[in-house]
DNA sequence: TTGAAAGCGCTAACAA
DNA sequence: TTGTTAGCGCTTTCAA
């Protein structure tokens, strides 16, 4: 029989407001029962019921966790570090696996608001805007990853992949490298680092080529290969490629070297995320880091700031990435820097 | 404010055991009042408390999940088969980062009683097996993923890492290796991966040689490296190795590849787990690939079982790997196969 | 400082 | 077929 309230306000021989108070730390009790109180708790190895004090109004210190998929090693890097900071915090997180799709999302998010979440966190690639308006209508506790949706005030913790591809692209630019190809995906991260890319050249008083920006149908090393293929064909030989993540860079290097060319004293490349294949692969992979705990821990911060109330104005929160520097990049060679 | 049964029940005219019923399909009702009261829960957008309901004793639809780690891409698959089933069963997730420590073990499982979670699924390397003992004592719901105890009558769902190990020594066998190297990382897994590595060897009439043997310190690829650069070094040359887990075999070749020796001509490599990696290699990586969608898909069977009260029996279910041919393997060469 | 009692939203016996 | 009602385990007001 499970234990309850009235067993140890009955054993400790007093009732089950006092009981409630000192698990609560609420209201006055004298020292001598709130001792005699726990020590019975402790004796008969209590454990309050978090479902009938949730009933009772108060949080069930639960978060869901919308991400489209945890195979994905950014989105479970998310997810790990959600947890934590939501753990340190006292909030457990019911994971919810989208596939990206409308559908599962709403159904997802209804099945949280029965649960009664506290919150909801929703990772990239969120498709269901309309839910989350609702979700907003209703000052539901709500905030959002690496998407930031200009036109809903939602609290939002984006990576500004603009200065991530800023930094690359400035940076191949130190190496004196003039002729620098892009392999990007199709999505929203990509395009804001290809604007960056070309902010950079611009502001190197070089006048960015469109046919030198490859947007692969989806982002799989083999599109990054043949993309890159082209991008070598071209006449005016490129020195350097950019892969909008670390999957395309590496599909570069490969193409590159079944051409014969060694990395980097051929070609230099740098990707993206900074994700395990980064240092599997040889030479390692010059690549730009994304703050991925930081971000994880700055949501459940923003998001568990709603729950209790403690902020009322909306955040956004853009965390810089940071360009690690490993072995597929080298200044070009033949050439007068100026 | 929040919408009730009351509130349905008031505007269908009908009491809330009527709606109650309607909502589990239980009792008998006609079709007329069914129909009414339908009507008045979707005009009213009412969604039914699971709080309340799990508070009168029903499930709450919710499982724990312990996993060390979802940064390591086995378990994100993992964890990922397991919200995938367990949203098909109508089961809710919480995910509990354990990082393999016995004290944020013992909490989560504290936690998750408190939050009347119906069962707990825990994955492989969890530490504080007396908690497990305790929960099996209570009859608590629970299965485990890839770490049998044999001690101990818990459903479980293994890999057979021992029919791996053998797999994959009997086919590289059979292209003729007969000096065969394994790099293997010190945990459970592994050891049955050896032992069926020794079987396989013994089977052919060959007595292992421990030498050949290596276990790394830790599962890194400069450990991997390292041992492959001793076992490279041995006076008789092994034609063939065997890392346990992909990144090792990854280590392995690329300490080969160091000392100008050509994958698969020279030598012969064969990971372990199928990992994103072994694709992402070049040549890409032979390896084993586990069944995580049946591993997870099969807890949470087996789980549910237990809380819907229909299985009675333990049971311990064992996967076959498969071993995956890809191009880093090769016939030896100048040599009569017998 | 302590306790009595109402009620959170739902379910399930039991009665009608 | 439908409704009345007593809880599930806790919190909180209010009175003592």
């Amino acid at each position: 029989m499970k234990i309850t309230i009235y067993d140890v306000a009955k054993k400790a021989g007093v009732s089950t407001a006092t009981v409630s108070k000192i698990i609560n730390n609420k209201g006055s009790i004298s020292e001598k029962t709130r001792q005699k109180v726990l020590e019975v708790m402790e004796g008969l190895q209590y454990q309050p019921s978090m479902i009938a004090s949730a009933l009772k109004g108060k949080s069930t210190y639960t978060i869901g966790l919308l991400i489209p998929d945890l195979s994905n090693p950014i989105f479970a890097e998310y997810a790990k570090y959600i947890e934590e900071r939501g753990q340190e915090l006292g909030f457990s997180v019911i994971m919810c696996n989208t596939d990206a799709n409308p559908e599962k999302e709403q159904n997802y998010i209804s099945l949280l608001k029965q649960k009664q979440v506290d919150g909801i966190i929703v990772a990239a690639r969120f498709k269901n805007i309309t839910l989350l308006k609702k979700l907003i209508k209703e000052k539901f506790p709500l905030a959002i990853i690496a998407k930031d949706l200009p036109t809903l005030p939602i609290d939002s913790v984006t990576v500004d992949d603009y200065l991530g591809g800023y930094q690359v692209t400035e940076y191949l630019l130190s190496l004196g490298h003039r002729k620098i190809g892009l392999i990007a995906e199709g999505d929203r991260s990509s395009e804001e680092r290809i604007k960056g890319y070309r902010q950079a050249l611009l502001d190197t008083g070089i006048q960015p080529v469109e046919d030198l920006i490859m947007i692969c149908d989806k982002p799989t090393r083999e599109f990054a290969k043949h993309y890159a293929e082209i991008l070598l064909d071209k006449e005016k030989g490129i020195s350097a490629i950019f892969g909008c993540n670390d999957l395309l860079a590496i599909g570069a290097m490969q193409a590159a070297r079944e051409r014969g060319l060694e990395i980097p004293d051929d070609l230099s490349v740098i990707g993206f995320d900074n994700t395990d294949l980064s240092t599997i692969v040889i030479p390692s992979l010059t690549t730009v880091q994304q703050p991925l705990r930081d971000i994880g821990h700055h949501v459940v911060d923003l998001l568990t700031e709603q729950i209790n109330g403690t902020s009322r104005t909306t955040h956004r929160v853009v965390l810089l990435p940071e360009l690690v520097i490993r072995q597929t990049t080298k200044q070009v060679e033949n050439k007068t820097i100026e």
